[in-house]
DNA sequence: CCAATCACG
DNA sequence: ACGTACGTGATTGGT
């Protein structure tokens, strides 16, 4: 039989301290649990135990005691974001079978020490114990093993302690290694030890005599440097009080029969309520618990049985829908086409069909062409997709289960059906294929979700702006962007040779070569082997990124060639060899909007990021010249001009911004007018882009700190512009101090349109993660509600363009600007359409919105 | 698989 | 005394 027997406390705390704060959608914390049962799992898988035991501190405050957990607490308190999830985690151990112990006046340590001595009592037992803690290797025997969780290099290990590793790693034996420490003290324990005696001696002396006793038996007479003699003598007491401090007790009063410690049956409905209500989806499979139904009563569970029909009549089951008027259903693609489809009309009978549109290519046509059925799916852009490529007209798309979830909760990372079931307390039917379960549960799923879209009022948000758009990105990831792929080869080889060249050029002047893609290897050469002064450091090494490498250019020429290098290179791997692997055979590059993944409602770009080509700089522009028009075609280019500034002179309701905006003025321009207090005509070009530095850190909830080193002033200085703004723009200072106020009170932040970002870190009693949290909520609210209007502005275009019969489309968003290619017949148009609708798509807004639009072949000319 | 870096708004 | 601006994605090296 084996005992598994982990150290709670220093568990927890690892994986609290190694994982970033996670919490549930109200806010509740829990990574630590999260990180706890990661590693018990770990553990258990390893080593197969027959009974898992987990200790806790708990001491008695005693004086002595008292004194001791100050010490500690004033070393490291437990925080409170974890001491909340303690309680919860001893909840979820003793459901899921374990034993939880912990004793009155005792350390988690006494109690792994007394478990470890009965097994080695009982033949029948033998025990490992998992902890962080050094301290328990002094438990290890033959029967007894120490797992010990480490940091290495800034990964986790663990190691394995057995009598000879210990004996390999510190030349004595386990039980000596008390002795040692008598020697040396712990300061982070409290041991005091004997003064003078360091590690290195006190594992020396132990391992040439044993114990201490012996050495005070015979201080005299050993032979040892007569220094060490003297403080050992002086240092007699608390020698031995420390031995007694650093032995742990194997007697704590605890259950002797080992038996009782042995797995239990468990609670698996206790267990899955539990990891269901920290949103621990995943841990409920990785426990092997049984699936969600079993969270609910025995009577529910057989009420409904689902009817899995997987052979019928085409025409009736068309017959069906179009009688039941409305449809939930979710499709499996593969290469273009629909490979399954599940579908129900009413949650107790589900329809699937393997292989649907090669077998039913008509059936599939004609039912998604069907404007009577209206339809709920899962995911309608990819349902759009794979319409938009096969010649369907997709009909009356009612719902979107996702972008429902995306709605609720944009900080989710998985809108599954399955995750949101659980999520949402959806019950999922018994079956046999998990996807059955999942497509039953649709219609439940969403009265449930669709009810929280009513109560939060963002309806419009969904069914006006989400889902709509969602039509809108398949047709553009459908449509694609073209490239001249032999004008990125031909301008990769040009830089492929600077490359080369400067890369020569660095080593030549350096005096040896190395891998310059390497910032440890950059790191080392410079700072190390050339004695540059180093700037910064990292977790692993040397700093070595513009910034730092740009302060030192001017002192070490090299160093401008190093960072020309990485702009070559960057260029190189990333946009030229990068974008010619997803060229396709259309000559167009195809990349995915994904519609759910930011926080704030941007949408983002991915295989490739199309979002981020170069622009800033000369050299990198040379890029938008291979992002081309049609032949015949035009791109026509319109950006919102300062759309966030103007978002935030709307909701901060600030008078004096709303009217620079509305009378046209150059808002840099009046900011640095307001800031240095002198006339718009006096304002330099430094004050100006001074002014815009402000701006920014404005939106992006500013530190006089980061303002000082973005524009290279004293932070005294960079404070006073700050202060400066805010008293000018006493609106954007009110509204600064009640965004954050307000979200604190709602636990969200919200766009105009009422998208919402949960901000549990807004409670977080972590100094640094609320003031995130308090930035987050004065830049959500800003970025979320520009991404919401031109989220608005690409249906209000993609619809212009269609009502019109035109063939201009839509093709690339990147944030505030929008691309469309069209004929050269209706670029005209086209311009106006876009700059229409987008600068009249928030009416309600006191600040106009402005559009700039440029044309070109090239994305490049569109542009300017 | 993560950290560092750098591209964009 | 400490850390220090919002939101993304791709590439590379190194463990």
């Amino acid at each position: 039989m084996k005992l598994l027997v982990l150290d709670g406390n220093s568990i927890i705390n690892r994986a609290f301290y190694g994982i970033k704060l996670l919490t549930t959608k109200d806010g509740r914390f829990t990574n630590g649990i999260y990180g706890f049962m990661t590693i018990l799992l770990r553990l258990r898988d390893e080593c197969n135990p027959d009974g898992i035991v987990v200790a806790f501190d708990l001491k008695k405050p005693t004086f002595r005691h008292e004194m001791y957990s100050e010490y500690k607490a004033g070393r490291k308190g437990m925080p409170d974001e974890l001491a909340q999830q303690m309680p919860v985690l001893k909840e979820l151990l003793k459901a899921i079978g374990c034993t939880v112990l912990e004793k009155e006046g005792f350390e988690a340590d006494d109690i792994l020490g007394t478990l470890s001595h009965l097994c080695c009592e009982d033949s029948g037992f033998e025990c490992v114990i998992a902890t962080g803690d050094r301290d328990s290797l002094q438990l290890v025997n033959e029967e007894t093993t120490v797992f010990l969780a480490s940091t290495k290099m800034g990964r986790p290990v663990t190691v394995h302690y057995t009598p000879d590793r210990v004996l390999e790693d510190y030349s004595v034996t386990p039980k000596q290694l008390i002795d040692i420490k008598a020697l040396m003290g712990d300061s982070s324990d409290n041991i005091p030890g004997v003064a003078g005696v360091g590690q290195k001696t006190a594992i020396d002396l132990i391992s040439k005599f044993g114990n201490i006793d012996y050495i005070y038996e015979h201080l005299d007479e050993l032979e040892i440097k007569s220094g060490v003699r003297e403080k050992l003598r002086n240092g007699k007491d608390s020698a031995y009080l420390s031995r007694t401090l650093g032995t742990i007790c194997c007697e704590v009063p605890i259950e002797t029969d080992l038996q009782s410690y042995l797995m239990k049956t468990p609670d698996t409905f206790a267990a899955t309520s539990l990891l269901t209500s920290l949103e621990m989806f995943s841990m409920i499979e990785k426990l092997n618990l049984p699936a969600a139904e079993m969270r609910f009563s025995e009577e529910e569970i057989q009420e409904k049985q689902i009817a899995l029909i997987e052979e019928y009549d085409l025409d009736s089951l068309l017959q069906t829908l179009k009688q039941s008027g409305e449809v939930w259903f979710d499709c499996e693609y593969e290469s273009g086409y629909i490979v399954e489809l599940l579908l129900t009309v009413d949650g107790e009978t589900v329809y699937k069909t393997a292989c649907a549109s090669l077998m039913f290519p008509t059936f599939i046509k004609s039912f998604l062409e069907d404007a009577d059925v209206k339809k709920n799916v899962t995911d309608s852009k990819s349902l759009y997709a794979y319409a938009v490529r096969n010649g369907i007209n997709v009909c009356s798309v009612n719902n979107d289960l996702m972008l429902t979830g995306y709605v609720l909760n944009p900080s989710a990372n998985s809108y599954s059906v399955d995750r949101l079931a659980q999520e949402y307390s959806v019950m999922l039917q018994k079956s046999d294929n998990e996807k059955v379960s999942a497509v039953a549960a649709m219609p439940k799923l969403f009265e449930t979700m669709l009810a929280k879209i009513k109560e939060n009022g963002q309806e419009e948000l969904l069914y006006d702006i989400e889902i709509p758009l969602a039509a809108v990105l398949a047709d553009m990831e459908v449509y694609g962007f073209r490239v001249d792929s032999e004008g990125i080869e031909i301008f990769g080889s040009e830089l492929e040779e600077q490359i080369n060249s400067v890369k020569e050029s660095v080593f030549d002047e350096i005096g040896f070569e190395f891998n310059l893609n390497s910032p440890k290897q950059l790191g080392e050469a410079l700072f190390e082997k050339m004695g540059i002064p180093a700037k910064k450091k990292t977790k692993s090494g040397y700093s070595t990124n513009a910034e730092v490498l740009q302060s030192l250019a001017y002192d070490y020429p090299v160093v401008s060639k190093i960072l020309e290098y990485r702009t070559l290179s960057k260029l190189k791997s990333t946009y030229c060899d990068g974008l010619l692997k997803v060229v396709l055979h259309d000559g167009r590059i195809h990349s995915s909007f994904n519609q759910t993944e930011t926080r704030t409602g941007r949408i983002s770009s991915t295989e490739p990021n199309l979002q981020n080509i170069p622009v800033r700089s000369e050299i990198g522009s040379q890029m938008r010249k291979f992002f081309k028009a049609r032949e015949g075609g035009v791109l026509v280019d319109a950006d919102y001009s300062q759309i966030e500034l103007r978002v935030l002179a709307d909701i901060a309701d600030d008078p004096v911004m709303i009217k620079a905006f509305n009378d046209g003025d150059d808002i840099h321009t009046i900011t640095a007018s307001q800031v240095f207090s002198m006339p718009a005509e006096m304002v330099t070009p430094l004050m100006r882009s001074r002014a815009k530095a402000v701006n920014f850190g404005i939106v992006y909830g500013i530190g006089a700190f980061s303002l000082s080193k973005d524009i290279g002033v004293t932070v005294r200085e960079a404070d006073s512009y700050i202060k400066g703004y805010l008293d000018h723009y006493s609106g954007v200072a009110r509204y600064m101090e009640q965004v954050v106020a307000e979200s604190k009170e709602s636990g969200y932040a919200k766009t105009t349109y009422g998208r919402r970002r949960y901000l549990p870190e807004l409670s977080s009693s972590n100094g640094n993660l609320r003031a995130f949290g308090e930035r987050v909520a004065r830049n959500m609210p800003i970025q979320g509600t520009a991404a919401d209007i031109i989220k608005l502005a690409m249906v209000r275009v993609h619809k212009r363009l269609k009502d019109e019969g035109m063939k201009a489309r839509l093709i690339l968003q990147v944030h505030d600007e929008l691309i469309v290619e069209a004929p050269e017949n209706e670029a005209e148009k086209a311009a106006k359409i876009l700059k229409y609708e987008m600068e009249n798509v928030a009416p309600k807004m006191k600040v106009g919105l402005l559009a700039d639009v440029g044309m070109g072949t090239t994305w490049y000319e569109a542009k300017r």
